[in-house]
DNA sequence: TTGAAAGCGTTACCAG
DNA sequence: CTGGTAACGCTTTCAA
């Protein structure tokens, strides 16, 4: 059965196999495996001459090997996946691209990323990784209380499972990285406070309750040791995007009297907050100041040029990586939880208080 | 050897099969796989009692198919590939959106993403995609004529191709999506030119040679209709990022006679081009004006809001989609030309000159 | 150093 | 309607 006379150049309906490789190179499907791969258990020699030959027929052919296949064999896909909760953020493409550079470096060449919008797409995309054979899997801002049995099946399957930028209570054993937003919003609100500011309002635009909630704790207690009472009306909850978060400027500006400085959650609904300043004639910071999170790349290039806490993002997606490649190495090591520290950047949207 | 003793809940070790199903929910592992797909061909019926039974042993279980054994199988991995040059460009991540939509809709569930930032790695992650067994792959704005050789892989792999966003002119056959950038600018003059502009300068930051040529030719075309004698001078080239259009904007800023408007090549880099002008001392739209292209989410949110051309950029992606999956059901069909149109979206960034 | 052969988990064909 | 069984393309052990 087998088409013997299969020329080099007429297989032009099928992508050509291994064995196809072997038949062109005269060697046996074996070898063309040890040459191609060549992976661990160190080098099957072979012979130099049978080497190039092989490697020549693979390049005449284009032969390429077949990743299901491999997949299949080797029981591991070496790709890893991710999840991101909103495309839409700046920052979270940063934290992605970080992700992607260390993975490539690492040999898990490719990237499976799946967007979501809601807990119920969540789960499907993370089946859909599951089918996959992920080695691993990264979640940012997930509601992770919903992906229980998900979970399991992972572990069962030897996938690490890294948690990004999530409240680590009441959780899995699981690892964590941990951007230090907590910490940066000390740092902010000591930034403010020393400007003079006393009324801080805060836009709190997240998709899901508890994240944030390090922010917003730091926000409370530095203005409770500053001795400022607390002001409900000077806490806007809003959604995830910019038009969210310039309504929620509109109505913090109108509080009388008007919060001196306004604390954004994170660069994005900034820009919608300098946009609703602007255009009820504030002039920031003379008028007020604005300061928000993330560090995004068009932060410094805003008007005026935002201050912000920088949290290095492709350092977040590389230690992520870097945790899932561990835990596949080391499955029974105990839950690591790594933090990446948070910086004020200072630029010209804060200034004393008017 | 088989382990029958095998019970639903012990198996901790490995990821269930279709055997476990089978054998849990007592019957052959095919009933299991009908059950389960049940794709084409139409239902291979079988019993009501039995269906239910292999799905509750699968839910028990957390039974997930191995997708690389389907895709061995099936000979389709059931997922579309696509490259992005710049994931630093909001518009980019505009258009992942469109493609991850529409894929998910026409049960091409996963997507996968690979960033390219050069011809080389661009090679790279293209025969990673290969590997993969995609079904199809989007390109966007690509360095094509480097891609040959994979080109005729993909094809023999029968996976569709689709470029986006590139010249169209000695190319291979490939269906193509390309959005109405020369017809926006058309546009774009028109308005400037109404508005008394007559020194336009153009801001010109794009990753390679012929990307943008028709915003290129349009500008000059339209420039020498309203009888405006050629300036070099006013035509900056510069690279992708935001700090590049800055700067292309500084020197621009520098002519004198100074430029009445600035068009840039996209809204990412306007960002930039605005910065330099505030920081100027410039009064946008009354000293100069600044339009872009691409409608990015922010730019009605910038201090000016932007004027911009609009193209569609989830339509843009959607429509890469639905051309990948035609040609994988109708392969011989000629190749397709789409176009996506554009429109001038006027905010406040522009005015007449001065 | 090279070749033969046994799976990996699925699907789909062909008998019962 | 259900149950064997032969691929799919690859890696790797075992013999030669």
């Amino acid at each position: 059965m087998s088409t013997q006379g299969l020329s080099a150049t007429d297989a032009l309906t099928k992508a050509p196999t291994q064995a196809d490789v072997a038949r062109v190179a005269q060697v046996s499907r074996a070898t063309v495996s040890y040459v191609l791969s060549g992976r661990r258990g160190g080098p099957i020699s072979v012979a130099e001459e049978t080497r190039q030959r092989v490697l020549r027929a693979a390049e005449q052919l284009g032969y390429q090997p077949n990743a299901a296949a491999q997949t299949l064999r080797l029981r591991s896909s070496r790709s890893i996946g991710v999840t991101i909760f909103d495309l839409n953020n700046p920052h979270s493409w940063q934290i992605v691209r970080g992700v992607d550079q260390e993975a490539k470096a690492q040999g898990y060449s490719l990237l499976l990323i799946s967007t979501i919008m809601n807990a119920e797409r969540e789960r499907e995309s993370v089946r859909e990784l599951l089918r996959r054979r992920i080695d691993g899997l990264i979640l940012t801002q997930t509601h992770h209380n919903q992906l229980k049995k998900e979970f399991q099946i992972l572990s069962r399957q030897h996938s690490a499972v890294v948690l990004l930028g999530n409240q680590t209570e009441d959780l899995p054993d699981l690892d964590t990285v941990t951007p230090g937003h907590g910490d940066g919003a000390v740092q902010m609100m000591q930034h403010l406070l020393e400007l003079g500011h006393r009324r801080i309002g805060f836009v709190f635009g997240v998709a899901a309750k508890p994240l944030g909630s390090e922010r917003m704790a730091a926000y409370c207690r530095l203005l409770h040791n500053a001795g400022v009472a607390p002001d409900e009306s000077l806490v806007e909850y809003c959604g995830v995007t910019i038009a969210d978060g310039y309504e929620a400027a509109l109505r913090l500006l109108q509080c009388r009297p008007r919060p001196t400085a306004i604390l954004v959650i994170n660069d994005l609904l900034a820009i919608g907050v300098l946009h609703a300043a602007a255009e009820q004639g504030l002039r920031v910071p003379a008028d007020i100041s604005v300061a928000g999170f993330d560090d995004i790349d068009m932060a410094p290039y805003l008007n005026p040029a935002l201050t912000t806490i920088r949290v290095n993002a492709e350092e977040v997606g590389c230690m992520a990586v870097r945790l899932i490649l561990d835990r596949v190495r080391t499955p029974d090591r105990p839950p690591q939880h790594v933090c990446v520290p948070a910086r004020l950047i200072q630029r010209d949207s804060t200034g004393p208080a008017p």
